[in-house]
DNA sequence: AATGAACTTGACATTCATTTTCAATATTGT
DNA sequence: ACAATATTGAAAATGAATGTCAAGTTCATT
């Protein structure tokens, strides 16, 4: 049981529900995936591993795992994209608009700065997305 | 004939695309409006003024406006929101989760480290969101 | 092992923002 | 005025996300 597995239970627990083979099976697709993922994407992902799933039990759960602190969204290209939030490090991100390959990186003095701001502006920060959209290498040289 | 107006006109011109009473309906309301607004919001902004218009119409024309350069679009909320991008300067964001209400912010640092940090990562920049979400000041204090 | 209250599941329906369709109407160059 | 082409908007289509609910499962209690 790795440490998200014994979170993820000890939430649920606490939360009144009870064990389910198909929220395992999403879950752990969710942990297997290193890159954020779209509900729909770990829907097929699962499915062809030929297990069976239903698409609200995939919703249902990724929404559960934000709930539990263990996922978070970023919405962009008009789709929510999950990723991990428990025992990864925060970090932004870099977005084809042509091949939608995404590139992730950090900057301790954005951060701080961002932190800085709020404060001045009296705002509690939660949570933020810095979405830069622009060329791959790739897509810059093929016109 | 504000800059902008020469500047649309001139750009529907070279686009082949004929004038229109409607589009020219959509675009001033767009110009009156300094915030961010979405297409619904601008829809009934105008029919309030008693003026007929389709929501075709209205989501049309900003989308041509974002195509020609005078607006930009930014999600949040479920909602493309669009703002303007012709002689105004940039801002990023902080939105509140709870009612919503945006603050307008700038950092000439955090804009020069991504431009940093997009050449290091051979990546063409055009166009970025910053959305730090959190709670502002007044929903703060209620509880 | 049986019970039953409460939770889970997934096919299907619904909602909501956005886009497309297309027949009627308007604009523009000649 | 004419014809070619663009515009309009009501209605339909799309697509992501969420809600519904009857049938199935879990689990604490007996
Ligand atoms: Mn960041
Ligand atoms: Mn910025
Ligand atoms: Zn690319
Ligand atoms: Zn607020």
């Amino acid at each position: 049981m790795t440490k998200s597995e014994v979170y993820f239970q000890k939430y649920c627990r606490r939360a009144g529900l009870k064990r389910s083979g198909q929220r395992d099976k999403v879950f752990n697709m969710f942990l297997k995936t290193e890159q954020h993922i779209s509900a729909f994407r770990l829907f097929e992902k699962i499915r062809k591993q030929g297990e069976k799933i239903g698409y609200s039990t995939v919703y249902r759960t990724l929404r559960l795992l934000v709930k539990a602190g263990l996922a978070q969204t970023l919405t962009f290209g008009g789709e929510t994209h999950f990723e991990h939030k428990f025992k990864h490090k925060h970090h932004d991100y870099f977005i084809c608009s042509k091949c939608g390959k995404t590139i992730e990186f950090t900057s301790p003095t954005i951060e701080r700065i961002q932190n800085r701001l709020a404060k001045k502006y009296n705002f509690t920060p939660q949570k933020h997305t810095l979405l830069i959209y622009g060329l791959c290498i790739n897509c810059q040289n093929k016109q």
